[in-house]
DNA sequence: CCGACAATTAACAATATTGTTAATCTATAT
DNA sequence: ATATAGATTAACAATATTGTTAATTGTCGG
């Protein structure tokens, strides 16, 4: 009698996952998550009891990982401007490992005045963590002379544009589903490189 | 007895535009568009039969109001770097003028294959155009070394994403629908006074 | 093997959503 | 004033969608 945490659960996690990635809540239908993880559809409610339930569990983790891309692109130990080199990529690369993220999350945040809360309430904390280490960092330039005064969110901002775009553009253009060929691959690697220059030429006095 | 009709077409097209921009396709219902227009849901019917043609009309106005800020912002006649900020301001402004395109857009065009092909057949044509004459521009200038070689269409997409990711942001943080405030109007004057400095700093050799 | 309980299923139910129809109303030309 | 055609309405219909339930199956410790 005892806990046989069948992997029916994970399954339509991920059945769910890959289906309200593609479609969004709306554009969503539960039975089309259980015909995608080949189970009845009353197992979802077993689990789930409701839609939004299983929602609330994709969105949560994919605006954590929506964030967390900015906190670990800014935890490196580096000369100014490579570190600024290292977010930029560190941001691009964590978007890559999951590049429908921004567009799934952005598409709720500005149809669900809920979900804008939420992420709105998790925004600022991870903001500020990243904002106060920017500023010591550009103040610091700054007053060498070595860079253009800027703020910090202005910098942030301006990262987050790019990145970001690039990737809404990429979902755009290719089918992140069947594997990328090399002409994906060079375009990102390309963006990525472009993203870069951009950010740090943005510092020049 | 009293005059006029009110024009009831063009009440549930503006109703529909209203909801569809603001929730989507699959996120919006029928009878809250009538209920938005303050007309019987049968009248939306008869003019326009089904949903999907209803926001066909919408969509098509709008990707052409997406798609027309590009072309408008390369068409004047001014030494270059100025012409390059004209560029950033126009197509800032242009967005500015209906702020909540660049979200529709690209929302429906990421969860639809269909309007995906439309809008790319409508790409190509008009990012052409604007990259045949970004083309010449350039050319010249990397020619006399007054820029850093760069590819038009980077120039391009830099400019996109800065202007379209400005724009989702505020649709995150404030209601358009409300009017802006000083805080909000401060927000977007100082972003677009930022893009245009990144843009410029960007071609710096 | 049995009993308990979790997992699963089919069948049902309730509501939402899109769309249709037939009747009614309204404006206008004759 | 009447006929006509278009505009509008309520009422209906069909299907989609989410959720529930009661019955069945499977598992496992005793």
């Amino acid at each position: 009698m005892e806990i046989k945490n069948t992997n029916t659960e994970q399954t339509i996690l991920a059945a769910a996952e890959k289906v309200f990635m593609d479609k969004g809540y709306s554009g969503t239908k539960t039975t089309e998550i259980a015909k995608e993880a080949g189970v009845n559809h009353a197992m979802l409610h077993y689990y789930f009891r409701t839609k939004e339930n299983l929602f609330n569990r994709v969105f949560e983790k994919k605006a954590e990982l929506f964030l967390s891309a900015f906190k670990d692109a800014f935890s490196s130990d580096l000369p100014f401007f490579e570190k600024i080199k290292k977010c930029v990529e560190t941001h691009f690369d964590k978007i890559g490992e999951n590049p429908k993220t921004p567009m799934f999350v952005l598409r709720e945040v500005v149809v669900n005045k809920e979900k804008r809360d939420f992420i709105l309430g998790k925004v600022i904390p991870a903001a500020s963590f990243v904002l106060e280490e920017l500023d010591k960092l550009i103040r610091e330039e700054i007053a060498k002379g070595t860079i253009t005064p800027i703020k910090p969110i202005d910098l942030l901002i301006n990262i987050a544009s790019l990145n970001v775009l690039t990737f809404i553009a990429a979902q755009v253009y290719f089918d992140f589903d069947k594997g990328m060929n090399d002409e994906n691959r060079n375009f990102l690697l390309h963006r990525k490189k472009n993203n870069v220059d951009v950010i740090l030429k943005s510092l020049q006095p």
